[in-house]
DNA sequence: ACCTGAACACCGTTCAAGT
DNA sequence: ACCTGAACACCGTTCAAGT
């Protein structure tokens, strides 16, 4: 129902028992929201577990857990606030970092650029999510009410917004994703020759 | 007092005047938020604006207004939720985007590969900065503490992550913004090269 | 032992009544 | 004309009272 619509109060009615009930099972309900985060992430795709997932290179591999979380933060983007200011510890959590971790490392990354690697592509992939948060179905739309916006201000004091009125409003949320990872996969890779 | 504490109730108190007085001059909490954003944003650097600043190549004048943007979403904490989800479209985000934006194609990028490079910039920014909203003052203990908690999991379930505990929390949200700027400059370097 | 209605101390927003 | 106390319809959380 989202994060601003949802109460306990609901939640106790949908299940059918009193308000005060929840809190024998909850703290309360920013506890509740930890178990939700846990269960959210434990739906990245688990091929990055598999023994097949090995043959990749690793910016493949990278890329691979990356589009995942990205399709997984899509799908629930009424929950995609509460990833802001916490960083996931819940077993899921663990589990997927253990393996976007080792992916790295065995391939031959210190274990230091291998951590601030993967730190800057998560950051990046949640980033990108919940700045884009809400661009669903009428998402095409939206893009068309700015671009006229950005199409109808003045030429002379935004002569560079206006001219690239198009193209900053082209883009759909997923092709933007896509070349900003890929970017960031470049940098990546610099960064792996000059440490050689 | 952070976004969760605020109330049109406290606002009115502050200013001495009643809660229903407030609605005379913005339809509601939401609009209020939507200027409280605008006037944020116009805190970044104006060097931005400055004749002298056409002297850096794109590289240093793009880092030169993303670290300008992270400092002044830093300053203020308590108000990064509010960049969720919401382009800015004040005048003073206006006015800041025409510059990035100018920047590049003004250096010889395409309009498209200008917004493109624009828009990833941006949106790493914010969304690093989001990540790492509250890590202020006692952030060192924070690290610590999650160190702490890595390097004690399960050596055999978790190999990866314990030994890379160290290298995981060593690095401070500045030079992990800093890191990460860089890997997506490496890329635009990249693809502009790419691109001739 | 387990559950919960009702209460407490809050919200954002509205509007009739005051100045 | 402008302001606002009080009310309305909500919150999260607690706890005495029920089963």
């Amino acid at each position: 129902v989202g994060i601003e619509e949802f109460s306990m109060r609901l939640l106790g009615e949908r299940l059918g028992s009193g308000t005060a009930t929840l809190y024998r099972h909850f703290a309360g309900k920013d506890e509740l929201m930890v178990y939700v985060v846990d269960r959210i992430v434990g739906e990245i795709d688990a091929e990055i577990d598999r023994d097949a997932y090995r043959g990749n290179d690793w910016r493949q591999a990278t890329a691979r857990w990356a589009h995942s979380l990205f399709d997984v933060l899509n799908r629930h983007p009424n929950a995609l606030p509460l990833f802001v200011s916490r960083v996931p510890v819940g077993p899921n959590a663990l589990a997927k970092r253990e393996r976007s971790l080792a992916l790295l490392v065995d391939r031959g990354f210190t274990r230091e650029l291998a951590a601030r690697c993967y730190t800057a592509v998560a950051h990046y992939v949640v980033g990108v999510a919940l700045q884009q948060q809400g661009s669903g179905s009428d998402a095409e739309g939206d893009r068309e009410h700015l671009r006229c916006y950005f199409g109808s201000l003045d030429a002379e004091t935004y002569p560079a917004t206006v001219a690239a009125a198009t193209e900053l409003t082209a883009v759909g949320p997923s092709d933007e994703f896509r070349f900003g990872l890929e970017l960031m996969l470049d940098g990546v890779e610099c960064e792996r020759q000059r440490g050689r």
